[in-house]
DNA sequence: TTCCTTGCAAAATATTTGCACACCT
DNA sequence: AGGTGTGCAAATATTTTGCAAGGAA
C-alpha cells in the first residue's frame, strides 16, 4: 500500500525532474497510513520519530509541491494552522467531505448524497477548465456550523 | 443597502444580547460595499480610513463572531491569511463558489451549475443537521488548480 | 558531476490575549 | 451600576527564507 504510493510517486515526479528522496517518500507515506487531518507540523512528527534528521522546513516545502502536484489536498479548518490529506489514500477509501464546527473547529467526515455530488464535480471540473483555462488538481467543499456541545454555550 | 444590513444586524445580535456598535456596523458595511474577499487586514484598512480609533483586533474578534453567527463566510485561498465575505452580499447577488490557483493564488469567482447546486447543498445541509445535531451556518467550495499562466512556469 | 534537496537558524506574518478603560442600556 | 466592547502592546504560532552542505541521477 504504501509501496504502491510510491511508485506511483517516481512517475509524476520524474515528469518534472524532481527526485524521490527518503523525506518524500516518508511524508507520503505518513499521509497515507492515517486517517486523520493532520497538520505540517503532525506529520513533521511523525516523520522526524523515525529519521530525526528531517527537518519541519522540508515537510512545508514537500506538502507544497505535493499539493501543486495535486496530490494533496491542502485545506484549513479554521483553527489556525493548514491541514493536509492524501487525494486518494487507501486507508479512506471513497469520496469524503468536512463538516466544521466553527466554534470548536471539530471536522467530521461525512460521505452522504456523494454519487449526486461526483457527478456535479465532474461537470464543474470541465466547465471551468474549459472556460478558465485551469488545470484542475482537486477540491474542497465544507460544511460550516456549531455543533451540539457549542450551541449550548451560546 | 447598507441600512439593510445593519438592520438585518440589530436583530440577530438581540437575540444573543449583543452590542451593535459602530465598529461592528463599520465592518459589516466594508464587507457589503465590495466584491472583493477581503482579509482581515484589508478590512481594517478601510474601516480605519474613517475612523482611526479602531483597532485591529476589534476586526478580528467582530469577524469571528459574524463567522460564528452566520452572517460571514470565513476561507482561506492558501495565500497565508483568512479571507471573509458576507454571506449574503447585495453587491453580489446569488450563488457564488471559487477556482483557485494553487500557486498564485489568484480566485476567480464562478457561478456555473447554481441551480444544481443549490438544490443538492439544500438536501446535504438538511440530512447532516439531522445526523450529527449541527446548526449549519454557511459551507465552502472551493476549486483548486493551476492557472493559465502558472502552467507556462512549469 | 550537476543541480536538485535539505537542515538550521533567523525572519517575516498572521492572529490571539491580558488588561484597563470606555461605552451602551 | 453592570456587564459588554474596545484599543494597545505584547505574546503566540505558523510559515517562509537565506545559505552552505548533502545527495540523487
Amino acid at each position: 500500500m504504501a509501496k504502491a504510493a510510491s511508485t506511483d510517486l517516481r512517475g509524476k515526479f520524474h515528469k518534472r525532474q524532481l527526485r524521490v528522496t527518503r523525506p518524500r517518500q516518508m511524508i507520503v507515506d505518513v499521509l497515507g497510513n492515517t486517517t486523520e487531518h493532520f497538520s505540517a507540523e503532525e506529520v513533521y512528527l511523525r516523520v522526524h520519530a523515525k529519521y530525526p534528521n528531517v527537518g519541519l522546513t522540508t515537510v512545508y516545502r514537500t506538502l507544497d509541491l505535493l499539493e501543486e502536484m495535486g496530490i494533496v489536498v491542502k485545506q484549513n479548518f479554521g483553527d489556525g494552522r493548514s491541514r493536509y490529506e492524501l487525494k486518494e489514500n487507501p486507508k479512506k477509501p471513497g469520496h469524503h467531505h468536512h463538516l466544521v464546527c466553527t466554534a470548536c473547529k471539530r471536522v467530521i467526515d461525512y460521505n452522504d448524497f456523494v454519487d449526486e455530488e461526483v457527478k456535479l464535480i465532474g461537470k464543474l471540473e470541465k466547465e471551468l477548465s474549459r472556460k478558465h483555462g485551469f488545470r484542475i488538481t482537486g477540491h474542497v467543499i465544507q460544511f460550516h456550523g456549531v455543533c451540539t456541545a457549542c450551541k449550548k454555550t451560546v
